[in-house]
DNA sequence: GATGAATGAGGTTTCATTCAT
DNA sequence: TATGAATGAAACCTCATTCAT
């Protein structure tokens, strides 16, 4: 992660689809940073490449169209980042506090915000175009399905048996997640936030609710 | 709420600008649909204008700019019906329940998703663009400050005292909201949901934490 | 035909139409003339508009794509002047050479001769078009079907009787007189010809067979 | 002309150039195949590379430009086959049929009809750019001349003496071949023909005239 | 109030071609 | 020999917006 704070991506682009060109990797620097600022529909592709210091048309060499830029740096940020990295996190966690899920929910939750902080822009433009653009929203579903998969049986550990069970659950901690994610990024980016004590915040929410929770610092 | 789904738009901007010319009606219904399906950026004055069966320049007569279209719709939905009517019944509320924040949250909410449904497509919209538009950012927190403020009591009653317990508060009961209303309508939306059901499992994972939740049917 | 060469054309388009906008007429005066010099692939719409001296979105105000203004160029044509009207030219012919096929054939030669002189630019555009452009060759079908049928009776006195004789027929003056055309305006347009010579000589080989046709001055 | 349908082109060209590598041989088969699919300008240098499966810039080694693709495939086929191999068909055909010219025509309109056949995509493409592009205009014209002088002689057997009339007998037996080449092969392609039943038909059109042409089968 | 006409600016993408390897 | 990378130029087309009627 050093160079440039989206190197990231590149790297996680290039487990993918192999070494890339020079120009290609500074070609998706620059797109990252201009969907960052201006959302995918406010940016250019000229503004990409004159960003990039590249030829319009060596954007269209490596990427078939706009469209596709987007996805294929989406893509393996989730797959090769959030999911499976997450994966090995999560077996780990699992190994490691086998009779603690609590602990494990909270460690799972914070590594997880780790990697949104990393890729934050990344996330926000996903978040957005998520609502609008069908086939990201159905590369995302293949994409995190796995992940739920396993951690199934932690969900267990909660009470959650049944599928709709499960399912809601997910959809608790997310949204709670996505939640503060939004909030201290976007709503109060400015302000200092702490993830631990937001994240503990959340856990108290989550098993003793609400009233309970207010009695944490 | 007779003749066209998002009638109630119309009606609202209607409050908020008076008595309006039926193509401006027209389009303003075919704005909401294209933004819902199309996203803000995706729908191009041309699309409002074919689907609303009027000239693109009329689009322009009643509105400055294509900006202003979604500005001038969102507002008015948000002003009189989600804030201040939601204030009005929040009122009657606190008068009706006032031993019971439980039972007054639960209705609370109802009333919210209610009325989120009503005015899903522009819901919809508006949490995608606000996520890239600072000043509708803006104007949202303008309008819904109030509404915040007015609950500020009940909140106390949970045990959110300190400004930032509330925020804290309202953010954790906006997350789980959220969170089912996107669900249940843009990754789910084919499915039948019961929002009093759906809502009592938030108010169990509010209240009693997520593990208890899952007694719940 | 007065004003601008091409000015038929736009006559020919309004009547299927209806009157157009001037700067919808100078766009179809100006691709033609592009269309005439460069080919349809090798005229682009920006040159169409710097000749007709409008914006290049005008183009696009009145013409969906680039491919329908020669479509909708050619159809008109086609359709209003060299079918139809060459229909009608036709019945008056039969009528007034009931028993003088032969007459007959070349007065409908040279009124055919002198309507592709008439848009002979369009006409080599077409011809070159015909070849690679699906589209066009059966709206050329579509339009000069009616066409033959209306002729099929004459040629019946050539003794043509069957469809196959008949298809033959008209493949044999079809090609004497498009090379011909070709040979007059393609390969040797610099020379001068004289059209009523050359139908005579056409006509001497289609009744009496090329060596006696020598005869002729 | 086993191996691919139009390696005879590629048998042409290496008999004006040499062996060829054997990407150049296949950019030629691709080339061929797109030209004769989407014509000249409807082809680009990326279609041709992937369709041979080479990479663009090898035709760029062997090519000096996408015009000279055409340029170079046309003018072998033209020069060492239609023209000097139908020069020593003719000689040997003159030789053979001194006292039937007729016999003479027919089987020289038979042999062009069997190599036009075997170059038909090539042939297409040619009859589509000859009228746009001056340059092949040329040089066609440069590699037909001496065919024609030297069937001059044989031509004023059939009464054509001067040169305006053999001009006019060459177009006229062009036009006939052509107008049937295209029938048969672009506008009615799918159907069977045998051409030596149409080369009959045209010359007892060319003999007898269109009417006693009519009695053939 | 309503709109057809018009457009400058800019969008994405394609093109034929060059060059370093 | 062969090609992946790169690109300037230009292609077609869309956009939000103005204006005369």
């Amino acid at each position: 992660m050093t160079g440039h704070p989206y190197e990231a991506v590149v790297i996680a682009v290039e487990k993918e689809e192999g070494r890339m060109a020079p120009k290609k990797r500074l070609a998706i620097l620059a797109a990252l940073e201009c969907f960052a600022e201006h959302g995918f529909d406010g940016t250019s592709t000229k503004m990409i490449a004159q960003r990039a210091g590249i030829g319009e048309a060596t954007i269209f060499r490596h990427f078939p169209s706009k469209r596709d830029v987007l996805m294929r740096l989406t893509r393996p940020v989730v797959r090769h980042v959030i999911a499976p990295e997450a994966g090995q996190q999560a077996s780990a966690l699992i190994a490691q506090y086998p009779d603690d899920p609590k602990r494990f929910l909270r460690e799972t939750i914070l590594a997880r915000l780790y990697w949104m902080r990393a890729y934050a822009p990344l996330i926000r433009i996903v978040m957005q175009e998520v609502l609008v653009n069908p086939e990201l929203r159905e590369m995302l579903a293949a994409e995190i399905a796995p992940f739920f998969a396993q951690l199934s049986e932690v969900v267990g550990k909660f009470g959650a048996e049944t599928p709709a069970q499960k399912e809601r659950f997910f959809r608790t901690v997310a949204s709670l997640i996505g939640g503060y994610f939004l909030h201290s990024s976007v709503i109060a980016g400015a302000r200092d936030w702490s993830d631990p004590t937001e994240v503990d915040y959340i856990l108290a929410v989550l098993f003793d609710g609400i009233a309970a929770a207010q009695t944490r610092p």
